[in-house]
DNA sequence: CAGTGGTCTAGACCACCGG
DNA sequence: CGGTGGTCTAGACCACTGA
């Protein structure tokens, strides 16, 4: 029949509350403010613990709340918008970015990334790691995949530190022409290693950002980056990034 | 003291559960196979249900598995690269892309969105609802907000229907030369609304693509839209997108 | 209808942080 | 040390799918 669905749906229980919760922050909270615990906040709202942190999960998930083991519960100020994609196009590291150079080592990168450089099974890169900080807090940790080939000016056998190592291979890489960029994001969880440096929990949602440099005709450079999702805005394209003015003020309680 | 750490650390039993599935996945699992049901993992694993979805639901936040209720927990294919932002500009809607229309109307524009439109208080825009289709499935769902003075040739007392209205505003909108466009990607999760139109429960994770399109001097439109983060690969830049060639090669069992 | 994943409960213990 | 969030259990019932 052509009835148009009474709606009995039960909305569950969890998405109810975090509607309330998101509201509540909206008009009670002000940023950087703790929640009460969790027990507390179950108790208060009549269900079990783990339904209230199940709606917990997902005001993380988008950014509104921040939460930390043995601290507590907090309202996260707005997501930073992070530029990761410019018109003009640039190598990694060049500039006064952000990034924190980090460590360089060779090695074998993983099939995946062996994949996009065109790499014969097995053949070494150099992978230089650097993290990415912005006012004050880590947004992202990467690993920048450079084949031996592209940085010709090297010795493959260095005895420097990998920090110098690091810096004298992005400085090689500016000497190639970029001809080209292009980037993919897709939604990822945190391996135990990057979480350590973007200070969350092994399996933290986050946005993986690869992207290729081409020079000479080829790739030149890969870039795997992992970007806090919890915490980040990535902008792509002309401008700086969409400043977003978000819904009614925040005001404290 | 300088001790290095000699690692006690018990890992979690849904993480260790969560590599041991994956690696699984990959040696003994072909694309679209269908899993044991949850209380028999679970049971073969020796943990509580709750534990096995915990890895579950991990897998298929980055795209592993595809879970769906009645029917069961299967291999999901590799992630879609989707293209989102191209070098070349262009306005939404042209050519051969792979959007259908579905709706229009004129609203007041969220909050959020009216402070990047930089519009009045209250002032309406046209406000078309589209959908993006993939190689059969839907991925995305988009809002488009454009003001009427972005589009002066329409009447705004039109009796078409929505669908021809959508069609009319593009069509419109695309007479006005595109001086720039940019783009921010967020982790966000499915409203209840969008979340039929992607076919997934509400709550999922989904990839939120913020769009500002520069014409005349001013924003003339604002996209959002909203893609399937288990299934979707965003590709931004010069070439068509990254083609991963990911791990091992997938064997039937 | 039987079987699946989705929701929910009421507990327990653990790892971590700060005072 | 006490208090926080993180993990885990063993159940129960519900909503949906397909035969």
């Amino acid at each position: 029949m052509g009835t148009t669905q009474l709606e009995t749906v039960p909305e569950p229980k969890y998405w109810h509350l975090k509607t309330v919760l998101s509201e509540a922050l909206d008009s009670e909270f002000s940023v950087g403010e703790i929640l009460p615990n969790e027990r507390d906040l179950a108790a208060r709202f009549g269900v079990a613990r783990a339904t209230l942190r199940q709606a917990l999960e997902q005001l993380e998930l988008e950014g509104r709340l921040q939460r930390r083991r043995g601290v507590g519960t907090t309202v996260a100020p707005p997501r930073m918008g992070v530029a990761v994609g410019t018109e003009q196009r640039a190598w990694p590291g060049v500039a006064g970015d952000t990034w924190q150079l980090a460590d360089c080592a060779m090695a074998a990168p993983p099939a995946a990334v062996a994949g996009i450089l065109e790499s014969l099974q097995g053949e070494q890169v150099y992978t230089v790691r650097r993290s990415r900080v912005t006012r004050g807090q880590p947004v992202a940790a990467e690993l920048l995949y450079v084949p031996a080939s592209s940085v010709p000016g090297l010795s493959a056998v260095d005895t420097r530190s990998g920090t110098a190592r690091a810096r004298s291979v992005l400085r090689e890489l500016q000497r190639l022409e970029l001809e080209g960029q292009d980037s993919a994001v897709e939604l990822g969880s945190a391996r135990a290693e990057d979480a350590k440096e973007l200070d969350r929990l092994p399996g933290a949602p986050v946005l993986v950002v690869t992207t290729r440099f081409f020079a000479e005709g080829r790739t030149a450079a890969v870039s795997v980056a992992t970007y806090r999702a919890d915490t980040c805005r990535l902008t792509f394209g002309d401008s700086g990034g969409i400043e977003i003015h978000d819904g009614p003020e925040r005001r404290a309680s």
